[in-house]
DNA sequence: CTTGATCATGATATCGATATCAGATATTGT
DNA sequence: ACAATATCTGATATCGATATCATGATCAAG
């Protein structure tokens, strides 16, 4: 058993105590911490051993203290609950805030009407940023109710980002044509393909980047082929029957999100087709249903805790901007990499009889 | 448009200027809002007064600084990275930690072997406590190499805590037993389950609680409708095909988990049996799935992100009263409440032909 | 070898809140 | 009405870190 801490029962290691180790002050400690400023190499190896040593870490709620993160606090204004990747935002952006010493409220609206009240709280509660997850982050009222108040707007996720907000996204057209290229790839010739809920960005985006792939593959758009879903996993089993139920269905599915693929599975499960013998299948997103379901579905990965994060210091970015300009600067916007996740949902085309 | 903020590029409030404009020292703007010490009816209606009036919220950064939450260090030590569950707990415990000002470090592992070095670099790094999720948990190694150390251990959703570490979970054995009863009630007689890992604690609490439902309801235990699942959708699959492809098939399957419980759903999809009117199915945890799927799944809902808030909570408690008493007390045990969730996956039993 | 500029370092004030203790006020009993 | 408590309230120190400014060290150029 080795001995943690001598005598003391307060643990945390401080600063100062850093400092003393390493002889010097706990400035120079704090500018070894936080390279802004250049140390030299002599002490800043001793200040760097002592740290070590000690097993320090720094404590973030003092230092969001004297640093201006703190007291800034950032609301979060989220519309669908159960969306799975409002869990992974949430995770980055309370990692990132609480890194920042940020303070981040959240607030619950359904309709329109309650989106106005829903932004009221937050204004009242004097917010001075706020984060919009799909699917608000393309709501025009809810972002001119903001900026009309001076309220800095980042929209996560969007595919089109409203003039005046700022923006943490992927590039949802080149994504789906990524995906498609992965599948003409593959041999498929009869591709059939789910849209998601006209109402978000999304939806059309990643459609063109279907088409674009179909383009550049000569391949012709087969107008049967193309099914309206919801983003549902309820719409992906009604449009997965659809496209399957045929005699000439499809050998390939994009379907617009991992839901909807999942449905699309869970069809083909059920009319004894092998994945991704018979037929391929790929979603979107890469939510945790992608890699749950059997086979794992080929997705495009959105980097969302990632996303969440960089939401967050992005918009505390804009928030410190503003308060020393005292205007409201250009919009921030974005762009993630994702990442195409080549799983065991797609394969090679059959060959036709 | 209504103005906020006068002229101050500052924004945020502080207990000072809430002082100042109740007429007060700020020391009694603190009791107020920590409400452990009594003030004055007058004064504390004043105060509160001008709380809303300035839209006042503390900082939590520097409260805790002072307030000796502040430099507490907590471990997560997590194996299983893509479990949903592991998100929200995340959520809950980010957001408690976020208030109290601790620190959170996470810490990923896999065998055993892994373990053992996961655990040295959390003690390196100096936690005061170390938050274990399932399937972690019950891993008996890993405890004792952090009790040892004199590091507190928190349970989270274990079926049943080691000894000497805390616990924050639910009772598994009832929700089972609730489930069953649900079952029963509905008329079902045959009854299938689907066993979850069998080395994970819930598994058998699990299924100890369905066979106590089956023998309040006088119900015989059917041996060739148990089989053995993973927790996995996979395994639902395979379990869900043993279940179904036979010619007495049960008119309900229980599945340890909601995992299981979609596999088994993607499979009565397949043979064109219809939910909930041939077949009741419901699962456990309710985790995201089990809304996404369609029909919704029936099942118990665990409380995670209460849970991981309270496991945080729970363990700093711990670690303050070790700081202060300057040994381990007993471990706090906490039985969360579990909410069964009645959706659209079970029906009344069918009549038999 | 000195001068002036540049760079690195340290002393001190400060952030926003709470702990502590002393002083002020109210309450009680006689 | 007065002393003795019991209750509130406020002044000040403090938490752990960083901002700021002043000072000491270092280097290039004359």
């Amino acid at each position: 058993m080795k001995q943690r801490r001598e005598s003391d029962n307060t643990s945390s290691v401080t600063i100062h105590e850093v400092a003393k180790h390493a002889g010097v002050s706990s400035m120079t400690v704090s500018r070894v911490i936080n390279k802004n400023v250049p140390v030299r190499e002599k002490l800043r190896t001793k200040v760097l051993e002592s740290i070590k040593a000690l097993n320090y870490i720094p404590n973030i709620a003092a230092r969001s203290t004297r640093s201006g993160d703190s007291g800034i606090r950032i609301g979060i204004l989220y519309s669908h609950p159960s969306a799975s990747y409002l869990n992974e935002i949430m995770l980055g952006g309370l990692e990132q805030a609480s890194k920042l010493g940020t303070q981040v409220l959240l607030e619950k609206c359904g309709g329109l009407q309650s989106q106005k009240t829903a932004v009221s709280r937050l204004v009242e509660a004097g917010v001075d940023g706020v984060i919009l997850p799909p699917p608000l982050c393309d709501s025009a009222p809810t972002v001119q109710m903001l900026t009309r108040e001076g309220i800095p707007v980042l929209a996560l996720a969007t595919a089109r980002p409203l003039p005046m907000v700022s923006a943490v996204r992927i590039d949802d057209f080149e994504g789906a044509l990524a995906l498609t290229r992965h599948l003409t790839k593959l041999g498929h010739k009869r591709i059939g393909f789910i849209k998601g809920d006209p109402s978000h960005t999304p939806t059309e985006v990643r459609y063109e980047g279907f088409l674009q792939g179909l383009d550049e593959a000569d391949l012709p758009l087969l107008d049967d082929l193309v099914v309206q879903g919801m983003f549902t996993y309820k719409s992906g089993l009604e449009a997965g029957r659809k496209l399957l139920d045929r005699e000439d269905r499809p050998t390939a599915i994009f379907a617009s999100n991992d839901d909807m693929a999942a449905g699309v599975m869970a069809v083909a499960h059920g009319m004894g087709i092998h994945i991704p013998e018979q037929l391929s299948i790929c979603g979107f997103d890469d939510t945790p249903v992608a890699s749950t379901i059997w086979p794992q579905l080929t997705t495009v990965h959105q980097p969302i805790v990632a996303m969440g994060k960089s939401a967050i210091a992005t918009i505390v970015e804009k928030i410190k901007e503003a308060r020393t300009s005292g205007q409201m600067g250009k919009p921030k916007r974005q762009l993630m990499k994702f990442t195409l996740m080549d799983r065991e949902s797609t394969g090679p085309a059959p060959h036709r009889d």
